[in-house]
RNA sequence: GCCAAUGUAGCUCAGUCGGUAGAGCAACUGAUUCGUAAUCAGUAGGUCGGCGGUUCGAUUCCGCCCAUUGGCUCCA
């Protein structure tokens, strides 16, 4: 006799075991009809567990987000039916849901096809309309593996095999396909209504690059088409800001078969670059930093001791001369160890924090090359803080303050942190590797920043923080970071002498907080959609005459502009003032200025922005006073 | 590096079931001197990513290479 209790409170009394499908239909028949799945306590379930105990239970439809993913899972399901009903050599893997949908991984022995993906969607909406019924049903062990290495699913036999010893081995069964599969899935595949197989890819099993490469496709399932196609009009959306589009648009830089992975920077995108430096040197000063500047290319032997020879080799560009082999430098953290061991140091002198913006190259393999996400040759924010024990907690904290002062400045408010602590692989003694962490921890903990936990995932000399931000359209880039080393200052033989006389090895932070400039102003060109504020834009305010009667005044006030420090483009072509502020407007130029012979005979401008707004008529003294109180502000 | 797709004019793209290519925009020339998101007309522009093969003939078919794109792996 079973009470079921509702999220409400309410309760219903059965006479004997009952199924959420019918506690659904015992509520309404809407609720029924819309029931995809349900939560037991913390359990997710079919709507065909039945309950034959005083339970807590909710109806999970899509209107819970719980439900989406039942939806997701149950399409990839869909997915893998469609295909082994088109393509029976294919083997079947796994298929999770992820972010917007799902995929599947196959084991197929030819490539599958966009038109293969064509009728695979077709076949997945035709077998969708059939309305299967999905069943569970939970077998033994072995009678599955016997199965399924009975119909040739190697791959899923292995993952049965895997399974720990208490896991229940549940089946699904719809139409004639089976697959393994916790669950819970939709009552019926009429449930699923709104998906999209979206693209092929590679993807290796278990992860593992040493393994047989798999065909993944991806899909996204949504609630209902209306989903489906805002998702859809969200990545048009997003393709329309991609960086590599809008540089080419607004002439901001391009890359070349001859140079894969570095950029060949144009004059306004230049402007960008050091616009971004500028502001990091101006910041850094003021926060007690050295800017210092050290070779490019440093004999092979420094990279030996340092130990990226051994750990990174393959990815360190060489060149040789006169019998030695050099490096060209993936990273700036040795050379600085050699501007540290110039003379003796003191305690006194710590924390000593050099900054560089020096030029890297790595060799990152081909295929991970992305426009400027993913280059060969990047400028980081870098810069290394020596320092004592006593000193970590005070410097991590005093960089995370910087921080958010910098991302804030860019207009970057949400901030994603983790905290990557000792992995299995590792340097130093676990006492040192206590501290560590702990003086990381302390400091976001002391700034009330909550973090995400990542064991295992630090560095082989120390733990770090990571900081990633979320560009407008929700997508993580991860650029800041701060690392403690107890392993390199040792191995290149930094020291200094304490308070007691003693020689001590100090201790390094590794620490950037946009990461690559490349990446970064990537990241800034995607999230305003190429609209920069106005102090970053490489072309802060356009000049525009209507007629040729104007070109003198237009000239002179640009010129005005010019001398404040304001980044000026004159545009005195002969052509409609309709068509100059259609061309600057999409160039996305904050101000354009436009000046016919009403204006020269005031002594004017007529300022319009990009969006269209028409400020009026002022006097350019006025112009030029906000203009400059807004770049100060970093506004707009 | 691995899997797949793609590479045609400055840009965006069409095209050729094998007979050396076309549009729009941009550029150039001329006309137009115009008041807040595209004035009109004309001209010019291409080793069809590179190298090889098949063929009377290859941009098209085949092979290799390079680059790009989307993933996977990696990322000091």
């Amino acid at each position: 006799m079973p009470i079921i209790t509702l999220p409400d409170g309410s309760k219903r009394q059965f006479d004997g075991p009952v199924s959420v499908a019918q506690v659904a239909a015992d509520i309404g028949a809407g609720l029924a009809k819309a029931a995809l799945a349900g939560r037991v306590g913390d359990r997710l379930v079919d709507t065909s567990h039945l309950l034959a105990h005083d339970s807590e239970l909710a109806i999970i439809t899509e209107r819970d987000e719980q439900g989406l993913e039942v939806i997701r899972h149950s399409t990839a399901h869909l997915l893998a039916m469609a295909v082994k009903q088109l393509f029976a050599e294919a083997q079947v893997t796994i298929g999770p849901t992820i972010d917007n949908g799902f995929y599947y991984d196959f084991s197929f022995k030819r490539s599958f096809s966009p038109e293969d993906l064509t009728a695979i969607e077709e076949r997945m909406t035709e077998l969708a309309r059939a309305d299967y019924p999905v069943s569970r049903e939970v077998w033994s062990r072995a009678e599955a593996i016997a199965y399924f290495e009975g119909i040739g699913e190697a791959y899923k036999a292995e993952i049965i095999r895997d399974l720990p010893e208490s896991e229940e081995i549940s089946v699904y069964r719809q139409g004639d396909f089976l697959d393994l599969c916790r669950g819970p899935h939709v009552p019926t595949t009429g449930k699923l209504q709104a998906f999209k197989l979206m693209k092929l890819a590679g993807a290796y099993w278990r992860g593992d690059s040493k393994n047989e490469m798999l065909q993944r496709i991806y899909g996204t399932a949504w609630r209902n088409k209306k989903e489906l196609k805002d998702y859809l009009t969200r990545l048009e959306e997003a393709e329309k800001r991609d960086h590599r589009k809008i540089a080419k648009a607004q002439d901001l830089f391009h890359t070349q078969e001859e140079a894969p992975g570095m950029v060949f920077w144009h004059d306004k995108g230049w402007q960008i670059y050091l616009t971004v430096q500028q502001y990091i040197r101006d910041k850094l000063r003021q926060h007690g930093y050295q800017e210092v500047h050290t070779p490019q290319v440093i004999d092979r032997s420094l990279w030996e001791k340092s130990g990226h020879w051994d750990k990174f080799g393959d990815m360190i560009f060489t060149t040789h001369s006169e019998n030695r082999d050099y490096a060209i430098k993936p990273m700036n953290c040795p050379a600085h160890i050699q501007i540290y061991n110039q003379g003796i140091k003191s305690y006194r002198d710590l924390p000593l924090r050099l900054a560089e913006f020096g030029s890297c190259h790595r060799n990152e393999p081909s295929g991970t090359l992305h426009g400027l996400m993913r280059v060969r040759n990047f400028v980081q924010d870098d810069a290394h803080i020596f320092c004592t024990e006593g000193q970590i907690l005070a410097e991590v904290s005093d960089f995370t303050d910087l921080l958010f002062e910098v991302y804030k400045d860019f207009g970057f408010t949400e901030v994603l942190i983790k905290l990557s602590t000792r992995p299995e692989q590792r340097v130093g003694s676990d006492e040192t590797w206590d501290k560590a962490e702990k003086a990381l921890e302390d400091a976001l903990n002391s700034k009330g920043l909550a973090f995400e936990l990542q064991p295992g995932e630090g560095a082989f000399y120390g733990p770090k923080i990571e900081f990633s931000l979320k560009d407008c359209l929700e997508r993580v880039w991860q650029l800041g970071t701060i690392q403690l080393d107890f392993s390199m200052p040792e191995r290149l033989g930094a020291t200094y002498i304490a308070e007691d006389n003693s020689k001590q090895t100090p201790v390094m932070l590794h620490r950037a907080i946009l990461g690559s400039l490349e990446r970064f102003i990537g990241i800034l060109i995607e999230h305003y959609a190429g609209a920069l504020p106005l102090w970053l834009a490489p072309t802060q305010v356009v000049v525009m005459n209507i007629t040729d009667r104007q070109a003198e005044y237009a000239q002179g006030l640009a010129n005005l502009l010019s001398r404040q420090g304001i980044r000026v483009e004159i545009d005195l072509r002969n052509e409609k003032i309709g068509y100059k502020i259609r061309e600057h407007t999409l160039a996305k130029a904050p101000y354009l200025l436009v000046v016919g012979d009403r204006e020269v005979e005031q002594g004017q401008v007529a300022v319009r922005t990009r969006d269209g707004k028409d400020l009026g008529s002022m006097s350019p003294e006025t112009f030029i006073e906000d203009l400059n109180r807004s770049i100060a502000a970093r506004a707009g």
